[in-house]
DNA sequence: GTCTATACACAGATAGAC
DNA sequence: GTCTATCTGTGTATAGAC
C-alpha cells in the first residue's frame, strides 16, 4: 500500500495529483478563481492535507511556471541541436513548441496567462524567463533574416511576436478530443507563417501574383 | 456641479467611469482577482454607492462581453460593406478589427480571456455572439478560397482560426506607448498573413524557392 | 446619489489529534 | 500523512441615515 517501490505509472504520488489538478483548475478558473478546497477536492485529500505537500497556493502557480518555462527552453535547445540551418532550426522551434504547449496545455495555458497572480519578485524572476526564451527564437529569426532566409523588411522583434501569436493563441481553442493532433495543428500553423494564407499564381508566367 | 447639461467630454458620469474602470482592473488582474472594493475605488467612490449604478459585479463583466462583441460585429459588417472582393474585405476585417481590438485593450482583453467567469447562461450566449462573429469571418475566407484568392490546401476552418491567432495574441504584447501604432501593427500582421514571412525568391529564375 | 456601518459567506492557512 | 476543528482576513452585498 504505501510501498515506495510503485511500479511506473501505477500510482502518482499525492504531491503529483495537486500538482496536476491545479494545472487544469488553473486554466479551467484561473488562478483567482482556484480555490485551496478545490485544488484538495481534487487530489482526494481534505484541505489541511495540502500543506503537508505544498507550502501554499502561490507555490504552486510559481512552480508551474518555473518548470514549465525550463520545459520550453529545453524545447528550443533540441531545436538549436537539431537544425542544420536557421530556417530548419526555426521550423522545429514552432513545432515542437506549438505540440509541446498542446500535448501539456493545463501547464502552459496557466503560464501563459497567469503570471500576473505572482507576487512581484516572483513575477520578475518568471518574465526574465521567458523573456530569455523569446530571445532564443528572435536570435533564430535575426539569422534566418541575415541569412535572406526571412523577409527583412519586417523587423525581426515583429517577426518573432507574429510567431508566438501564431503559435500561442491555439491553447485557447485546441480541443484534444478534436480532429486534429497538436503535431497537425503545429504543421498547418508553420506552413500558413512561411508562405502565408494567400494563393501564390503558379510558376506559370509571373514569378508572383503580387498585389498592390 | 450636478448640473446635467455637462459640456461632452469634460465630465463622465459615474457608471461610465466604473466600466471603464471595471475594464482596465479586470484585464490587469482579471475577473476574479478585481475585487468591489478596487471598482469603487477607481471611480472614486465607496462601495456600497456601486450597487446604485450597477447590479452586481457580474453584471459589468457580461455587460462589457456584450457590447464589446458587438463593437466587433460592426467593424465586421463595415469591412463587409466596403470590401469589393473577398480578399479585400478579409483585409479590412483583420486590419480594422485589430486596430479597434487595439485601441480598446481593456474592454477586448477581458472579453478574450474572462468570459469563463460568467454564469453559464450568461457565458453561453457570450460564446453564441462571439461564435456568430467569427462564422462571418469564415464565410469570408471560404468565399477567398472559391475565388481562388486563398489557398485551399488548408480548411478554411483553420485559415480563420490562424488569423485569429496571429490578430488576438497581439493584445498581450501590445504597448501603448511603444513605437507602433495599432494600425501599424494590424498592416504588419496582414502583410504576414498573405504572404508568410519567408524571402520569396524574386520572380527571376523560378517562380518560388518552394522547399521540401 | 453617496455615505457609514455591518451582515454573512468564504477565502487561505494553521493547530493538534490520530 | 491525513484528518477535524478553527482562526482570521477578506469577499460581495445590503441596511439605513443623510
Amino acid at each position: 500500500m504505501n510501498d515506495d517501490s510503485n511500479p511506473p505509472e501505477l500510482a502518482k504520488s499525492t504531491v503529483d495529483r495537486i500538482r496536476e489538478g491545479a494545472a487544469e483548475l488553473f486554466r479551467e478558473r484561473g488562478y483567482s478563481g482556484t480555490t485551496t478546497r478545490a485544488l484538495s477536492a481534487v487530489a482526494g485529500i481534505e484541505k489541511a492535507s495540502l500543506y503537508h505537500h505544498v507550502g501554499g497556493k502561490e507555490d504552486l502557480l510559481y512552480e508551474l511556471c518555473v518548470t514549465t518555462l525550463e520545459d520550453v527552453a529545453t524545447v528550443f535547445q533540441s531545436a538549436l541541436d537539431d537544425g542544420t540551418s536557421p530556417i530548419e532550426t526555426l521550423e522545429l522551434v514552432a513545432r515542437r513548441y506549438v505540440e509541446r504547449a498542446l500535448v501539456d496545455r493545463d501547464r502552459h495555458a496557466t503560464m501563459l496567462t497567469e503570471i500576473r497572480s505572482l507576487s512581484s519578485d516572483r513575477r520578475a524572476e518568471v518574465i526574465a524567463r521567458r523573456d530569455q526564451n523569446v530571445a532564443v527564437v528572435r536570435g533564430v529569426i535575426g539569422q534566418a533574416q541575415e541569412a535572406g532566409l526571412l523577409r527583412a523588411d519586417i523587423d525581426a522583434k515583429y517577426l518573432t511576436l507574429a510567431l508566438f501569436n501564431l503559435l500561442n493563441w491555439s491553447i485557447f481553442w485546441f480541443d484534444p478530443s478534436g480532429d486534429l493532433e497538436p503535431k497537425e495543428i503545429g504543421q498547418i500553423l508553420w506552413m500558413i507563417y512561411v508562405d502565408g494564407a494567400v494563393l501564390k499564381a503558379p510558376p506559370a508566367r509571373k514569378g508572383r501574383g503580387s498585389r498592390a
